[in-house]
DNA sequence: CGTGAGGTTGATCGCTTTCAACGGAGGTGG
DNA sequence: CCACCTCCGTTGAAAGCGATCAACCTCACG
């Protein structure tokens, strides 16, 4: 559900989430999605939640004027939906062509009751998540334009890094748009700092979408440590 | 947890862990904590969960340079420490003499295993938090400072208001400096935004830690629409 | 090729921060 | 009892960062 989650946390949950599917019912169905097409909209019942088998989905709200905040993508193996409520408390939808497993939350709660060990496993799903937004209030609240683009790029590049690699190349699932929306900031402001970064040797552009980064430990210091440096 | 808690959850929690407290054990207790008191600071190995019984405890990070987020503030009938790691990931103080109640996090698991309806309100705690959440987020990101404050106090005014009230009077638990953090601004403008709700009629402050809302209604409308007359 | 969506870069504006001075409330000690 | 001090909050002036406005670029697609 998160962008912050890490590559570990993703496997765990998504390990936990085949256990449940093969677990409980059998009306399950995959929903494929293209892009920017809608998975729910914020205010939407509320009857199922979704694991992202393939593509990258983001879930945002908006304000009355148009405002967008994204509160995180999820990616392969992560939930999508979970709420008390019984309205989705956010919009959902695809940043590229996507399927999602679709799992009633009827039949969830109903395994919960009869499994123990799987409403254990459910909140500690729910409980990474908590921890896992946590990161992005400090980004949201404290941290400079600079900064906030290092720290996504960094979490982005730890997530798609093979394990103990220091350097990766990966394509953006998301537009310049979705990072302002996710970083708080306007789309020239998240362009000028990947230019900063690029200058910087921290980062490659070889295209839109294509991210080089040499080194990610790096990029890393430029996430908490305001590039003074000229 | 957090602020924006509404006042009916704070019950519906509050009962939740009454109940448990007596399903569980007999090793738990109170703790009591003077103003700025630190209840556990990030990294702290996460054996409890707290239940706050009176007062206010604030959760917060650090960044290395001393720059702080507070994360929520937890008020009566809130829990406080929920979390999947061994360690916790953010600190924890009192903002006034408060007491909490500790659970050993080891018997509320085991009461879970045993008990699934327990598991089950828990994972709803715990998704509420995550609802919660997210009107911090579009604040975080995506309102100016005078509409911060004003969700900020609207917030509040709701959570101290009699049910069905539109006018309240309260004190604040916490300083400029709490509000500032929490919001990702500076004292100054927090302060400044007090002073331009005053002088538009939407709050009085008799003292410093007065709060008096004539119109919680009037003072909402400035949590979405930047004061944009004059 | 022409067109449009997405991205970059430059110039300027304005909100929030920073720096600084001041004021009130509470506590302590002479 | 009052002088003094410190903490917290407010207010003013100036600086700086990110937003806004605007022009241009790149690429995919018909």
């Amino acid at each position: 559900m998160n962008v912050q989650t890490a590559a570990q946390q993703d496997t765990f949950v998504f390990d936990n989430i085949v256990d449940w599917t093969k677990a409980s019912a059998d009306d399950q169905k995959v929903v494929s999605l293209n892009k920017n097409e809608t998975l729910f909209y914020e205010g939407d019942a509320a009857e199922s939640i979704y694991e992202v088998l393939e593509g990258v989905v983001c879930n945002y709200r908006l304000l009355l004027d148009g405002r967008r905040q994204i509160l995180g993508f999820a990616f392969k193996g992560d939930l999508v939906g979970l709420s008390r409520a019984d309205k989705h408390g956010f919009g959902c939808e695809a940043l590229c062509p996507t399927q999602v497993h679709k799992i009633s939350k009827y039949n969830l709660l109903e395994t919960v009751r009869q499994r123990p060990e799987m409403g254990h496993k459910l909140l500690e799903v729910a409980m990474s998540e908590l921890s896992a937004v946590q990161d992005h209030f400090v980004i949201l609240g404290r941290k400079s334009a600079f900064e906030k683009v290092a720290s996504f790029l960094t979490t982005l590049a730890r997530r798609y890094a093979n394990e103990g690699a220091n350097s990766v190349t990966f394509l953006l699932p998301m537009t310049r748009v979705d990072i302002a929306d996710y970083l708080g900031l306007t789309i020239e402001t998240v362009s000028r700092n990947f230019s900063k970064l690029k200058i910087r040797g921290a980062i490659d552009l070889p295209q839109f979408t294509t991210i080089v980064i040499p080194d990610i430990d790096c990029l890393e210091e430029f996430s908490e440590s305001e590039g003074d440096a000229s």
